[in-house]
DNA sequence: AACCAGGTCGTGA
DNA sequence: TCACGACATGGT
């Protein structure tokens, strides 16, 4: 009755690249029962739940997505992953604009740049100011676990899946309290997520309304949301607006592009945000992909 | 025990 | 404009 679908040779794909890159932060990595070379985890996105595995294949990768129907991925999964684009042009273009990436994303291969849910991207780029990845996941899990629907046991295909509800809706965020919101752990940003919330439920700030703007127009209505600023405002942009030439320059962009094309001398975010969209164009956001997981990967700039 | 974390806000020069 | 401390919470 549970019915698998599998996808076979996927090029430039590997899960772990894609989900531990920071970009998303409800899912969990199951690592019981793995072969050499297989990656499993659960993801809540997208108002589902998604129980996936990688395995290694013949050319590229495969894909099992549990319990899942072909429409189901058709109309979710494909693009929530980006699988339509190909990324062998994105990373040469990108390698054309700086040889030094080539190394960089050799070591980094497989990302993908999500296509996240607006509304859960923009209240988990608020949470994720001066907090680190381990704690953001918590808070949104925090979050999701006491306003958010709980799943239906027929949407989950493995009954220890560490997650029990999707992300809050608007509504649902609109309904809580800021006391309600707090428990969540989010500290001085619940009201920020209040705001945020609150400019969403009433139709102030949509993603309908946001499409229709330009990349400039759509970051300055987002940060009229208390609490938004450049770098968050620059990462829904990228991850929950598709706008694929955003280039969000947090402490560790900062350290790495510092290091990479500023002989390592302090340098403002703008000036490294605006030299890096003139230096990557239209592919900035997956540029700066990969050179965010190699700095964490390697701690470039980092002291102590 | 201080200090830091995928920042942003409010304040005072 | 620009520097700087405050802001919850949790981890070294």
């Amino acid at each position: 009755m549970n019915k698998n679908f599998v996808i076979e040779n996927i090029k430039d794909f590997h899960l772990a690249h894609v989900l531990e890159c920071g970009q998303c932060f409800h899912f969990s990595r199951v690592d019981t029962g793995l072969n050499e070379g297989e990656y499993e985890y659960d993801i809540v996105a997208m108002g589902r739940v998604l129980h996936i595995k990688e395995e290694p294949d013949t050319d590229g990768v495969r894909l099992i997505l549990y319990n899942t129907e072909k429409w189901e991925y058709d109309t979710v999964w494909k693009d929530y992953f980006d699988l339509d684009r190909d990324y062998s042009v994105i990373k040469s273009e990108i390698i054309e604009s700086d040889p030094r990436l080539e190394e960089i994303i050799l070591e980094n291969d497989g990302i993908r740049i999500l296509n996240q849910d607006f509304f859960e991207t923009l209240i988990s780029f608020i949470i994720s100011q001066n907090k680190q990845i381990p704690q953001i996941k918590q808070v949104v899990r925090n979050l999701s676990d006491e306003l958010g629907t709980k799943f239906d046991v027929t949407m989950i295909d493995r009954l220890d899946s560490e997650f029990d509800a999707f992300f809050p809706t608007p509504e649902q965020l609109h309904n809580a309290s800021e006391e309600e919101v707090r428990r969540s752990k989010c500290g001085f940003r619940a009201p920020y997520i209040k705001d945020a919330a609150e400019k969403v439920y009433t139709g102030e700030i949509t993603m309908e309304i946001l499409s229709k703007l330009d990349t400039d127009e759509a970051r300055e209505l987002l940060m009229s949301i208390h609490g938004v600023g450049e770098k968050v405002a620059n990462c829904v942009l990228l991850f929950g607006l598709g706008r694929r030439e955003a280039f969000p320059v947090d402490v560790w962009m900062k350290r790495i592009c510092e290091y990479m094309y500023y002989d390592g001398v302090d340098t403002p975010k703008y000036i490294i945000e605006e030299d890096a969209r003139k230096r990557f164009g239209k592919y900035a956001g997956y540029a700066q992909q990969y050179l965010f997981m190699y700095g964490q990967k390697h701690k470039i700039g980092i002291k102590r």
